[in-house]
DNA sequence: GCAAGGTC
């Protein structure tokens, strides 16, 4: 019989032929598209690869016209399904007309069921050939398995899948046209609204609003040391809320010089180990070490399609019982984690832990070959290392830890104290990153006597909610249903690319909150988590068949009728409250050659700041590099210009001139004249990641380059170096070449010279500062 | 040029 076999990705056709051939498979073209042929028996295999979706919906063409189109034609517009990958599905099309069979085996969740489906119909491939492989990991076991135990493809499921597309698109493509038609925001500029971005942006600005409107409380604090190494114990009703109360406290007990110790545990308890990795797992701890959602994910799939790590889109946190963990541990027997590994094999038997979801499509992301840190480098190891680390923990024995508590009678009150001890490192050895806290409390027994060494009242003040970081909205977008595990980082990118927020602790901008009052206001449930849960309903209902796909469709088309109707009616309002913050976050000031408008600008390569007037007058000036730029009033004081106020990571906010060749700029940031084409000036720039160095003015003809540190004042104007003639740069005290490889630096193994006298007071002061801070 | 969902 001739099979032909349909996977989500290169990857599982290639895993899922290796696993049915045993290893004796051909690679070749079909269409120009890659088919991996084997033989198994009698059978005649053909493995084709997709690459995830190979179809898009969207409108057609005569509706692409922002402007002539009215928004809401697109409610009922037909959608239309425009191929991506045409060589693919031509392939599909010539081997499916030649297969006696064709076996969906795609990812066995909702998404893959539509993707594979569509693709049959699209191919228009004869359904009564059309049979569906489930399996949950590319395992030997689950995929002969899901091979031998073929089922049919689940129509209901690809249709849930189905009405959501042509949801997403309908409300998306309509308020989005919308908003961005009455804010003027046409062509590259345009705003955005959806389904899940939406809300995701609006959990960004209720953290705002709540961190502005925030009242701090005081709060008082009773705490005392006690015995001979001075334990911490506090009183049992903090916090006070009242300092009337909390001084009637002390009062009592102020004075004791003894405590007696009312009772006293100690025991021991298991501390388990963390759970496996999922995406959203993986991507907050990767956040942690300043590695952000985007990045991590990107480096995941290199990992992953170099063959050094699982599938890394996954939400299972429990590990299939068909993948083996022995296996895991000995691949990573011949690596820098030997030693571990050996150490876990070691154990009698090998439980592992697991987390709270159980998915059907792939298991947690776990390292399936070892890796070495001298082949790969910087943050994709520190990510393959954090995989393999945390693969170690879930399959390491619990730690053991030591919980002592005691309470203290003081003068009459009651006060408690607590102290935990690590007894046995269990998994904590092989994950470092949760940092245990010990605090000591003394063995005691109750009825003793303990020295009060001292008693004080703290005062204390609430504090407003932290901001999200890209982690923990990823982790919020989880737990609310946003999104999934492949778009989230995605979702959040959006919300920076339209401007909608900045910074990393994610504050939004005056257009993020003009656009989430606006829709709040009229676009119905658009910023409502709610959407998404409502729709998630609906789509269980149609993979039951309780509802139909038609059914779904038309009661959301009618529902974002009634919203679009509300958000025309209001299109002024909302308009010039997005045009006004727009205005206040884009508005750098007065053209100086033409007297226009200078404005924050996006641009294919970049953001910089143009003339409104263009192409009238071309005058631009580049945006400061990695850095929150926030308009301001203020004009340059040397040349009239307006001014910026720049937030840089590692710097003061400081207030700039626009023009970075106006001598208040240059002062500060020109070291010296370039020794390499004698024509440019060394000067301190940023890097796109946001690092400091010193580069030359002429680049890109001139491509000299400093590294410079991070921190810190750096003047120049000392002259150049008699050794190199690049320029000599001061820190404060210290004053040096600027060339690491200048043999003025090497003679002194680094070490710079000592100043004699500091040039400017304030330049000293500060660098003293800022240099303290360095170890 | 719009969304969100796959994947590269």
């Amino acid at each position: 019989m001739k099979r032909l076999v349909i996977t989500e990705k290169a990857n599982a056709a290639r895993r899922i032929s290796t696993i049915l051939s045993d290893g004796k498979q051909e690679t070749g073209k079909v269409e120009g598209a890659t088919v991996i042929t084997f033989s198994r028996g009698e059978d005649e295999f053909s493995v084709i690869g997709l690459r995830g979706h190979i179809i898009e919906l969207d409108y057609p063409d005569e509706y692409n016209n922002w402007s002539k189109v009215p928004p809401e034609e697109l409610i009922y517009a037909p959608q239309e399904k425009k191929v991506k990958a045409e060589s693919i599905l031509a392939a599909i099309r010539s081997l499916a007309e030649e297969s006696d069979q064709v076996i969906i085996a795609t990812d066995y969740d909702r998404e893959g069921e539509l993707i594979g489906l569509e693709t049959v119909r699209l191919a228009a491939v004869d359904m009564s050939k059309v049979r569906r492989a489930r399996f949950s990991a590319l395992t030997k076991v689950e995929v002969e398995g899901a091979f031998q135990d073929l089922t049919s493809p689940d129509e209901r499921l690809a249709d849930a899948a189905e009405a959501r597309q042509i949801i997403d698109l309908a409300w998306g493509a309509v308020l989005t046209r919308m908003v961005s038609l009455y804010s003027g925001q046409v062509g590259r500029n345009f705003l955005s609204v959806g389904r899940v971005q939406s809300p995701t942006l609006r959990l960004v600005t209720d953290r705002h609003r709540e961190i502005e409107d925030f009242v701090p409380q005081p709060y008082w604090l009773i705490k005392g040391r006690f015995g001979e190494q001075g334990f911490e114990a506090e009183h049992s009703d903090n916090p006070f809320w009242d300092k009337g109360a909390s001084d009637a406290k002390m009062a009592v007990c102020g004075d004791a010089r003894e405590a007696e110790v009312l009772d006293y545990s100690m025991e021991e308890k298991d501390d388990y180990p963390p759970s496996p990795f999922s995406t959203t797992i993986l991507l907050t701890e990767a956040n942690r070490l300043g590695i952000s959602p985007g990045a991590a994910m990107k480096l995941a799939e290199d990992l992953y399609t170099s063959g050094y790590i699982s599938y890394p889109r996954t939400d299972n946190t429990v590990y299939p019982k068909s993948l083996s963990l022995k296996g895991v541990l000995n691949r990573l027997a011949d690596s820098e984690f030997s030693k571990e590994a050996g150490e876990i094999l070691a154990q009698e038997s090998i439980r592992p832990s697991r987390g709270k979801r159980m998915t059907t499509d792939h298991p947690p992301i776990y390292p399936t070959a070892a890796a070495s840190s001298k082949k790969i480098k910087g943050d994709k190891w520190r990510i393959y290392e954090l995989v393999v680390r945390r693969f170690l923990a879930t399959v390491a024995p619990a730690a053991r830890v030591e919980l002592r508590g005691c309470s203290l009678d003081v003068g009459g009150e009651r006060f408690e104290a607590k102290g935990q001890r690590l007894i046995s490192e269990g998994w904590r050895r092989y994950y470092p990153h949760y940092r245990f806290e010990e605090s000591h409390l003394p063995e005691l027994e109750a009825g003793q006597k303990v020295e009060v060494k001292d008693l004080s009242m703290e005062e204390h003040e609430t504090r407003p909610p932290y901001r999200y970081n890209q982690g923990s909205l990823i982790q919020e977008m989880e737990r609310l249903g946003l999104g999934t595990k492949s778009t989230r980082h995605d979702i959040i990118g959006k919300l920076y690319s339209r401007n909608y927020v900045q910074g990393k602790s994610l504050a939004p901008t005056p257009s993020g909150e003009a656009l989430v009052r606006g829709m709040r206001k009229y676009g119905g449930q658009i910023t409502d988590v709610g959407m998404t849960a409502r729709l998630e309903e609906d789509m269980e209902k149609i993979a039951l068949g309780e509802k139909s796909l038609d059914y779904v469709v038309n009661e959301s088309q009618e529902m974002l009728a009634e919203v679009a109707e509300e958000i025309k009616a209001n299109s002024k309002e909302i308009g010039e409250e997005i045009r006004k913050a727009l205005h206040e976050q884009q508005h750098i000031g007065r053209c100086p050659d033409c007297g226009g408008d200078l404005n924050i600008k996006r641009s294919r390569r970049g953001n910089f700041i143009g003339c409104e007037s263009y192409p009238d007058c071309a005058k631009a000036y580049p945006l400061p590099r990695s850095a929150m730029v926030q308009t301001t009033e203020a004009v340059c004081e040397v040349c009239s210009k307006p001014m910026l106020r720049v937030i840089r990571r590692a710097q003061p906010p400081a207030e700039q001139c626009v023009d970075p060749e106006c001598s208040s700029n240059t002062e500060r940031t020109d070291l010296g004249d370039c020794p390499k084409c004698g024509e440019g000036t060394v000067r301190m720039m940023f890097s796109r990641a946001g690092k400091r160095f010193a580069g030359c003015t002429a680049w890109p003809e001139c491509d000299q380059t400093y590294p410079l540190p991070p921190r810190g004042r750096i003047d120049g104007g000392e002259g150049p170096c008699p050794e190199c003639a690049a320029p000599v740069i001061s820190m404060g005290e210290r004053s040096q070449c600027v060339n690491m490889e200048c043999p003025t630096r090497a003679k002194n193994s680094g070490k710079a010279t000592k100043k004699p006298s500091a040039k400017k007071g304030a330049s000293k002061k500060t660098a003293k500062k800022a240099s303290a801070k360095k170890p």
